[in-house]
DNA sequence: AAGTGTACCAACCGCCGAGCG
DNA sequence: CCGCTCGGCGGTTGGTACACT
């Protein structure tokens, strides 16, 4: 026979995690590390598949996360990722330690995708959307002297002076310019992606002036890759600070946690 | 103030490849 | 080799908060 099942379904919790349970699982996993994630619950005492503990780990109480919002460059690296890569969110997400694909795959969905959109690119397909084509030909035929400009150069430098100068048309619509924009960027050398990489922050700023990049929050990453280690030797004082602050950012993230003074001086400040 | 619409995101669902017995 | 489960992945849903009318 093969393994055992992973869990029986019935009598099983779901629904949105409480605190006692996060405590109750993080406790186990860092006191008890991960060998199987179908004994987790069992072991850890929850009323939990394993499959959701392993989400409810992975997405939201690995030490190693990184809260907060995305960064323009970060949102750019995504676009660029998803244009090679398409929707493999675990690959994309293997290129930003602290992000997880959930995360990045819900970015996109309610934000990139939107911005792409509105910029007259296609999300799935990062070319230029074809309904706009006309929109764009027509003013593209009005540039003829930039373009070629632009196919001789072959840099993004006149597709740039495109979108500050369409800024300054009053009777344009703002999807009108970035759709005329884009296709600016198609009929040079230049492809619809390598122009939205250059251009994406410009145009960003412009599609949602009120959005305020917060700086991200606190990055504890490489605290968890080295919790064994500090924990063992407890002598690194650096150590001791970045796990202490990790257990400050779970505090904040989790509010409180009863036990939070017992993980803390039993695993890691000892 | 109440109702409705929208955005966001945590969590679930179902599929698939790897691997165990 | 086969049957089966696990772990991982991507798609989707549902609840909540916020914005708008």
């Amino acid at each position: 026979m093969g393994r055992q099942p992973c869990c029986e379904k019935i009598g099983l919790k779901r629904g949105p995690w409480t605190i006692e349970e996060d405590h109750k699982l993080m406790t186990f996993i860092l006191n008890n590390g991960i060998q199987c994630w179908r004994t987790v619950p069992k072991f850890a005492g929850l009323l939990r598949c394993g499959k959701s503990c392993r989400l409810r780990w992975i997405n939201y109480l690995r030490p190693d996360l990184k809260r907060g919002a995305f960064s323009e460059m970060e949102e750019n690296q995504i676009i660029e990722l998803h244009a090679r890569l398409g929707n493999r969110w675990s690959k994309i997400a293997s290129h930003f330690p602290g992000r997880t694909d959930n995360e990045i795959k819900n970015h996109w969905n309610t934000k990139i995708k939107k911005k792409l959109r509105l910029l007259g690119i296609n999300p799935l397909t990062h070319e230029a959307i074809e309904k706009k084509q006309d929109i764009v030909e027509n003013e593209s035929r009005s540039q003829n002297d930039r373009d070629q400009q632009e196919k001789d150069d072959g840099s993004v430098a006149g597709t740039a002076q495109l979108v500050s100068e369409l800024e300054s048309k009053d009777d344009f619509t703002l999807m009108d310019k970035a759709a005329a924009v884009s296709c600016q960027s198609e009929s040079s050398s230049i492809t619809t992606h390598q122009y939205l990489i250059n251009n994406y922050e410009i145009l960003s700023r412009n599609l949602e002036p009120q959005t305020c990049y917060s700086p991200s929050s606190i990055s504890l990453e490489d605290s968890f890759r080295h919790l064994n280690y500090y924990s063992t030797t407890s002598s690194s004082s650096s150590g001791s600070v970045q796990v202490q602050q990790w257990i400050e950012s779970v505090e904040d993230s989790m509010m409180l946690w009863d036990g939070i003074d017992h993980i803390d001086h039993r695993l890691f400040l000892s």
